[in-house]
DNA sequence: CTTGACATCCGAAACGTTTTGGATTATAAT
DNA sequence: ATTATAATCCAAAACGTTTCGGATGTCAAG
């Protein structure tokens, strides 16, 4: 329906050679022309035919991303957030984003080699990175460009944005610990995540600089879903001896110990502390509001976007490791431990 | 670096008009040959060249969702149960989801023609449909396939999915007015959108029924964020008459209602009841567990998705406009009206 | 031996764009 | 008047796939 280049050549007994080149600015066309040509391309609704540019020009302008989701729904608000800033920032540059989901696993390479061998896409981006991951080996070894939202422990060489988790869930100790807290609990993210263990590592740490013991019962795996926080704290707090804070490993496992503690009647941020990691938009509308270790999620989304538009135009990166310090938001789900 | 149609032909001495068939399973090829094919792209790691087949066969394979966003980010959860929906069962049916954000006015309509006239996408998947929605225009006039979350005030025929929000509100209503209250409040959505309008009128409708008299300024219009529920809730609460219940037009309102009272020191669901809608995840781990109306949006959204992948494999639907009926789930921010 | 019917394969065109390598014309320099 | 130079245009090829309309070979029936 809409009409083609073939057409505004026959309406101005032009060839489509040069139609093609008026569009695309070439000075080898007479201005004249030139407005002519952009005159009636725009009278007539012109719209270029991507399948063919992309076929000639052997780029999608399309960048991928993959959530690597569990289970079929994911309702994590890092991921709309993600997603927002991803594609705003791409649209902005002009490039489309292409959403797939596809849980870790067997079918996931296999996902990637779809996205990548047929042109789809021109570069993805990566989030939740993980030990020894499969897909950083996938596009390292097959040259495709990418940048990550997480380093990697692989000895492999690729771009990519994190915020140090050891130094943010230190803020979250030491927080806890000034205000009396001895017997903390942590909720970690599957240890396979990198994230994951690196905030655990920034625990145990912070928790020895502060000459405070760490129970093994008291450290637990979750799955970084309210609900998977709901049901640890209700086993964390079966036995007769209680932590007096909980740091969770993000916010939305911290949402489900609070509600999992308050349906026993336990008054968060006086007889519990809790700590999250993430700041979502909703933890500062949580009840009480939740204290937790700020990351800019949405900004890095867009950071990670542009510095993947810029290798894909041939740019060199000034910084191919970029590492954010996180900060720690006070809010009411912490205060004073209890005295014994 | 993969192989093209042209590798394995010649590989395999063939040519590729074979090839192609073969692997496309025409029965005009040989069974030994057409295994032979199929094991040596196997080998190879083919992958067709979806620009060249989007070319040849003028379809792209793949859906387009353009996110109504306010604002540069969008966190509200509805988005995020929407996109998983609608990518799962795109992927499951093996198109790709394209996703864009732009805000609603100018440039939005000049988006929708760059999506449909540059072939990048089949059919689209339109939600928060509007009163005398441009987009819904456009797309009719154009003859361009696509399916709606929400029905029209325009006279126009097209597929939709849509919750009854004059029923929901109803429910709410009935709910409050069976606990004793006499005073309730309504946080309404933007008045430009269609399901907005029907909420307020099923709120209008059910108070007369209750024989409850609305208040003018117990009526305010919100964008359906926290923060907005959140301020709405402080002018509401500011004069010496107070309602003794607000229902707000969806949950992240809803939140914001709550977080608001309770800085003032107010019991949500003793002091103040507050009913929300769509029942996001986080209803439930909300303090005290919100009470909502509930709206499968996760199973809507897949629902409109293959409802449109019908519509681009030809065949003609069965129910070209489907209401479900929501459903209202009782938790703790609801309970009997303050004695005064 | 001829004919027809199948089974199997393939050349060429087509999709709509961009790019390459001229071709043509006008203009300026000699 | 001739030649070099610049300005403007365009035909054809190419990207990788699918499809149309045969071409070829085989085999059974007559």
């Amino acid at each position: 329906m809409p009409p083609r280049l073939k057409e505004i050549a026959a309406r101005l007994d032009l060839s489509v050679t040069t139609v093609s080149r008026a569009l695309a600015g070439y000075p080898d066309v007479a201005e004249k022309t030139r407005q002519r040509v952009v005159q009636a391309a725009q009278e007539m609704g012109y719209v270029p035919n991507v399948a063919a540019q992309r076929l000639q020009q052997k780029r999608a302008n399309a960048i991928g991303f993959i959530i690597p989701t569990f289970g079929p729904r994911f309702s994590d608000p890092f991921f709309s957030e993600l997603i927002a800033g991803i594609g705003n920032e791409a649209g902005r540059q002009g490039y489309d984003l292409l959403i797939s989901t596809v849980p870790p696993g067997e079918r996931e390479i296999e996902m990637y080699r779809q996205q990548t061998f047929s042109h789809r896409v021109d570069g993805m981006i990566l989030v939740r990175t993980r030990h020894q991951d499969p897909r950083i080996a996938f596009l390292v070894e097959n040259n495709f460009p990418f940048v990550a939202f997480g380093g990697s422990d692989q000895n492999l060489d690729f771009p990519f944005v994190d915020v140090d988790g050891v130094y943010g869930t230190r803020l979250a100790v030491e927080h806890l610990a000034h205000l009396g807290h001895r017997h903390i609990a942590y909720l970690s993210g599957p240890d396979n995540l990198l994230f994951s263990t690196l905030r655990r590592q920034g625990f145990a740490e912070a928790m020895a600089d502060q000459d405070l013991i760490v129970e093994k019962q008291w450290i637990l795996e979750g799955d970084l879903t309210e609900s998977s926080g709901h049901a640890l704290t209700k086993q964390l707090l079966n036995g007769t001896d209680h932590p007096t804070a909980v740091i969770a490993a993000n916010d939305l496992m911290a949402m489900g110990v609070m509600a999992a503690a308050q349906a026993l009647g336990i008054q968060i941020g006086q007889e519990l502390s809790v700590v999250g990691f993430d700041d979502i938009p909703l933890a500062a509308y949580a009840n009480p509001p939740l204290t937790t270790v700020h990351q800019p999620i949405y900004r890095i989304a867009t950071m990670v976007t542009s510095m993947l538009i810029q290798v894909l135009n041939g740019h060199t990166l000034a910084e191919r490791k970029k590492w954010l310090q996180p900060n720690l938001v006070v809010r009411q789900s912490t205060g004073p431990a209890p005295a014994f």
